[in-house]
RNA sequence: GCCCGGGUGGCGUAACUGGCAACCGCGGCCGACUUAAAAUCGGCUGCUCCGCAUGGAGCGUGUGGGUUCGAGUCCCACCCCGGGCACCA
């Protein structure tokens, strides 16, 4: 006769299959008297198969929502896709196939992995960011922004990925570098539109205090938008009777200005240079230095390059007439495009003047040598100020600018506004049509959504690939009816996956993009899981959109996302896995070998979730063999009556039936407090293993007890095989049972181990009642064995006695 | 340069508010079952030394100091690894 053997591969889907027929986990939107619970995991990007980090994602996601349910919530857990992007696009470039396609071919086999995986999804929600059903609402939402101005087109100096084709967002180049493919990245002056998320920048930064995510995406984001409080000072050029203000954190240093700096790119540098002697080397200098690109210049390393502009400006404090240069390390797109010089207190201004031989002024005490950066007392500025505090002469010092009308305080943020434009295929189409009477006119809501044409060519050649679809693009003006031509550049997918989280609520509303009563019954998001990867693009947009809708009156939260939990990778041999390295694993393989529970279980059990985690083969097996072995106790118990549980228990029950209510304290605890998965299943691996020591010797009813206990905290994470456990032990479904609650009068202990130094090392342990008085430990611990040797000869300084933990004799 | 993480056995890790360092898993060793092997079950497993042995001593959480009866945990200084920002005025 065969041995019987955990066989995952006819459980699995037996359950999936039972979930799927009784549709257990939609929830309705009718409040039923339960408290909500929305769980969410970032919506995949749907491109070939499923990889780890989906695995772990998911798995993560899962066994927080399995836990909330049954902690007695009703738990919303949808699934969808963000379907729209470069990869589609590229491939339908290369291979003639409509990006539409090879996105749904992928979009199979993410519905396959999720259900594989019994990923416990209300599938009556889903939906990909590509079908017009969705984007219609995508284009909505676009227009509601135009119409408040939030949407705008402008002329600007923007990045262009020359091998993509496209701009792109700040956000989306890495030192100079397109984030997507690689290629550096150019300058190109285009008519393009933007996000105004730069009106947001102060709601963005405070409202990080009120949410509960990782300390690292924060200070991320508040690195991203970048601050800055100061004053804008005007120096003037009294030759040409213009004011040219500028930005800066230390206006405490004015009186050390002794040069002004201007960037290649300000509108006034040729009217400066013009008639100068200088003229044409301005002329020169700024033509090669525009000829850079933003990596080259972007560096501290490079020698400070720059030529005089013929002109001076004046210092507002003192009146001094200061030289004008033109210089690359000066941007124009930070503060006003133009400098005030302190080489005395700046390093890069200091480097400056030392290059040109310029005037270095101290004006703030302190430091051993210049350039110095530090606090101190001002110094040879002016009888008002001089002595004073730097942080204090600077407050006085801009109230004397703003009464004197000459400059006032002024904060500055690295932020710009988020360029949404894509000369692209595969994307959103913006719904604006451009009328030479009428100007920009949004189509109206009657007529959304404005489908993506069909196309013969993908490819992009510096236009969309819309421009050709000629019977699309022109059309007649909503508002004059006469010949007008629709916008062609589609959306930046950022701006799909700012909303997504909103349509789930309401996912099948034909008649809006959200009713409002489903989406206050659901907003925020309770915990939302996803990759660090998106620290700053998605979960900054995602903010802007909330709080910009919310302005609207079209949303009740000020936050998306109230707590957040960022994932570690999962590498292998110590290397972030890539095809090119040749060490990725597909969660296919490891499901198909071992079941999905085991790949689940090993995901979360292989370090803390929000680390980096190294796979490994073995480590597999482990977590195999322990669902194997819990398995096999729910196959070794079931069959007959539930027997009962002792009520009384002694001897090997008591201890067992303990293990138990302890694994069900720490399981609760690790998944309450933090998400210490790991530590959480290694508490039910202790559980069974203690459960295989007395298996021998127990009463049934504490062995099925102890068992069915192992199979309810597994749940979350294995919910197949502690299924299949609990019912063969139980005859009943785990999912609908409530969490376990311990039971305090089984975590208290008879007797407790206490430890017994001699200054501070432990020489002997005792065993005592977890009431004995402090007087007693101590009396008891000196007549132990091991101490009695150590304290003999030795006099006892001080005993320190801590109830139920140990006790220390200080000897001389 | 500034801001976040992190450094613990052969390996992945654990240690809740300062109180037995190493739970759980991997790997390794030993035993049971078996004709045998696999699977399974049980035990041992930080390093060094003393002892025939029950046992005992010393060392041990990146480095160096400090606070404390007591430090992986707190404080100061530093080193290394990972991530973010950075000619941002």
């Amino acid at each position: 006769m065969a041995e019987q053997r955990y066989e995952p591969a006819s459980i699995e889907p037996k359950w999936q299959e039972l979930w799927a027929r009784e549709k257990t986990w939609e929830v309705s939107n009718e409040p039923d008297g339960r408290p909500k619970s929305y769980v969410l995991e970032m919506l995949p990007y749907p491109s070939g198969e499923p990889h780890i980090g989906h695995l772990k994602n998911y798995a993560l996601g899962d066994a927080i929502a399995h836990y909330h349910r049954r902690r007695g919530a009703r738990v919303l857990h949808p699934m969808g896709y963000d379907a729209f992007g470069l990869p589609a696009e590229n491939h339908a470039i290369k291979t003639g196939q409509h990006p539409r396609d090879s996105t749904q071919a992928s979009i199979e086999s993410f519905q396959r992995a999720f259900r594989s995986w019994g990923i416990s999804v209300d599938w009556s929600r889903e939906f990909g960011t590509h079908q017009p059903s969705y984007y219609r609402w995508t284009q909505w939402i676009f227009l509601q922004l135009f119409d408040r101005g939030l949407a705008y087109r402008k002329d600007a100096a923007v990045n262009w990925c020359p091998n993509d084709a496209t701009v792109l967002a700040n956000e989306q180049v890495v030192d100079g570098h397109c984030e997507r493919c690689g290629a550096l990245v150019e300058a190109r002056q285009l008519n393009q539109w933007f996000l105004r998320i730069t009106d947001y920048a102060d709601r963005l930064l405070d409202d990080l205090d009120e949410i509960r995510w990782p300390e690292h995406v924060k200070s991320m984001q508040r690195n991203w938008i970048g601050r800055s409080e100061g004053a804008e000072v005007n120096f003037r050029c009294e030759e040409l009777g213009i004011d040219y203000p500028v930005f800066t954190t230390r206006p405490d240093t004015l009186f050390g200005a002794t040069f002004f700096v201007m960037a290649p790119e300000h509108p006034d540098v040729f009217k400066l240079a013009e008639g100068t002697d200088g003229e044409k080397a301005v002329h020169d200098y700024v033509t090669q230095a525009l000829g850079e690109g933003a990596e080259e210049r972007g560096t501290t390393e490079k020698p400070k390059t720059g030529v005089p502009l013929g002109r001076t400006v004046t210092n507002p404090v003192n009146g001094e007439q200061i030289p004008v240069f033109v210089a690359d390390y000066v941007l124009l797109e930070y503060g006003t495009g133009a400098i005030m010089a302190v080489p005395a207190h700046d390093e890069r201004d200091f480097e400056f003047a030392q290059t040109f031989g310029l005037p270095i002024r101290r004006v703030v005490g302190g430091g051993d040598e210049l350039p110095y950066p530090g606090d101190g007392p001002i110094v040879n500025s002016h009888p008002d100020f001089d002595g004073l505090a730097n942080r204090d002469a600077l407050e006085k010092i801009v109230a004397w600018l703003d009464r004197e009308g000459r400059g006032h305080s002024s904060v500055s943020y690295r932020l710009r506004d988020w360029l949404v434009s894509r000369q692209r295929y595969w994307g959103c189409p913006i719904p604006i049509i451009h009328c030479d009477r009428c100007g920009m006119v949004p189509v109206p809501e009657a007529d959304l959504p404005v489908e993506l044409p069909d196309v013969e060519d993908y490819a992009p050649k510096g236009r969309s690939p819309l421009d050709a679809a000629t019977d699309w693009a022109n059309v007649a003006c909503p508002s004059c009816d006469g010949s007008a031509r629709r916008e062609t550049d589609t959306m930046d997918t950022f701006v799909d996956s700012s909303w997504y989280y909103l349509r789930y609520c309401d996912a099948g509303n034909d008649e809006a993009a959200w009713g409002r009563d489903a989406l206050d019954e659901w907003m925020g998001v309770d915990q939302y899981i996803g990759g660090v990867e998106h620290a700053i693009l998605h979960l900054m947009y995602a903010r802007f959109f909330t709080k910009a809708l919310a302005d609207l009156g079209l949303v009740g939260v000020q936050e998306p996302f109230e707590a957040l939990f960022t994932q570690g990778m999962i590498t292998r041999g110590g290397a972030k896995m890539s095809k090119s390295r040749g060490n990725v694993i597909s969660p296919a393989t490891y499901v198909e070998r071992y079941g999905a529970d085991t790949a689940r279980c090993y995901v979360l059990f292989i370090g803390p979730p929000d680390q980096d985690a190294d796979w490994s083969d073995e480590g597999v097996e482990g977590v195999h063999r322990f669902l194997a072995r819990l398995w096999r106790l729910g196959y070794e118990l079931g069959g007959g009556e539930a027997p009962e549980v002792p009520g009384a228990p002694e001897g090997v029950d008591l201890e067992l039936l303990r293990k138990a209510h302890w694994a069900i304290e720490k399981v609760s605890g690790d998944m309450t407090a933090r998400f210490a998965f790991n530590t959480a299943i290694a508490a039910v691996m202790e559980l069974v293993n203690e459960i295989y020591r007395s298996r021998e010797t127990a009463a049934t009813g504490s062995l099925a007890f102890a068992t069915a206990t192992a199979a309810s905290l597994i749940q979350p994470f294995a919910p197949h095989c502690s299924s299949e456990v609990y019912e063969l032990v139980t005859g009943r479904r785990v999912w609908e049972e409530p969490w376990p609650e311990a039971d305090p009068r089984l975590l208290e202990r008879d007797t407790v181990e206490v430890v017994c130094q001699v200054n501070g090392k432990v020489r002997d342990r005792i065993q005592v009642a977890p009431s004995t008085s402090k007087e007693e430990l101590e009396a008891l611990a000196r007549e132990a064995p091991n101490v009695v040797t150590h304290l003999a000869g030795q006099e006892v300084v001080k005993a320190v006695v801590v109830p139920g933990r140990l006790v220390n004799f200080v000897v001389r």
